[in-house]
DNA sequence: TACAGTATGACAATATATTGTCAATTGGTA
DNA sequence: TACCAATTGACAATATATTGTCATACTGTA
């Protein structure tokens, strides 16, 4: 008889994921704040020191899940920054080519030095099989809603 | 020998936690765009709508985890939207409470009626169990976070 | 009472990210 | 070739959220 409707399962862990996405990114600007990045710079930093060949601006925006502008923005930055340029892209004279600058390379690595030891104290004591698991979990909401919003819209 | 660093477990978790944050948000302005809802506001007049007892805009804050400044703009939004409203508050003068309004309430009963079977769809085949315990590991993530924040900084 | 510390809301500046629009580029096809 | 659709970067406008600063309001204590 009761009035109350009851909340889907995934609910409470849709508000752990808003609450832990903007503690994620205040505790990284602190964490390369000294480095002249701040937790959006540091990721597309990431992308271009991580990925086997140079991508356009669009194709990083579609390997972090933002949309092109947003990246385009972070990696003129960059580039004012003089952590990464722009190299002519053979294959496209639009889409140019991000790469990393000597000194964007130095700055990725003092940013993952850091990274890796505070990233092992958070996870200390949780078991990897855990943790694991839980990003599958996500992994297939996320799956699950960029299918159904490609239904809707071409852009992401 | 190598010279590789290995990631923390953690890292590929965050990842899909930054994803699933900003699909979330897109969703949630879809489903709830035609009600002159956001994703932002909803989350807010969410709050408004179910908790016992009404709170001012810094106790809305620290309830979802941002900052007083962030709350005090979308609620002035849903002000000037006739979807909620102060009240005095006779314990403090300067931190008025934030009230349903009728139409406030039906908008909020509105957004729910759809939000209930979007996220029961959305979590079709997924064990509660296997949910809850994703959502555990993000909260203890999220507390050891902001238990460390804490000692570096007085705000959220 | 008087005072110090804290909480709160107002305001401004900035960072982040999305949406919409446009022209240039590319690739496929009639 | 000529045309059409999709991709891409540039630009503008807007939404979201943080940080910093300030005056006001409350709380506890000397």
């Amino acid at each position: 008889m009761s009035k109350m409707h009851a909340a889907a399962p995934l609910t409470p862990l849709f508000i752990s994921v808003f609450r832990l996405n903007g503690a994620l990114i205040a505790a990284g600007d602190r964490l390369v704040a000294d480095l002249d990045l701040t937790s959006a710079r540091w990721q597309v930093l990431g992308v271009v020191a991580n990925v086997p060949a140079p991508l356009s601006v669009a194709s990083i925006a579609r390997t972090i899940g933002l949309t092109r502008q947003g990246v385009r923005g972070v990696t003129a930055e960059l580039v004012a920054s003089g952590l990464v340029e722009f190299k002519p892209n053979p294959h496209h004279r639009r889409a140019q080519l991000v790469v990393l600058t000597d000194k964007g390379r130095e700055v990725e690595h003092a940013a993952r030095r850091r990274q890796i030891p505070w990233a092992t104290a958070l996870g200390k004591g949780l078991k990897p099989r855990h943790i694991e698991e839980a990003a599958m979990l996500l992994q297939t909401v996320l799956a699950r809603l960029e299918r159904h919003s490609d239904t809707q819209k071409d852009e992401l």
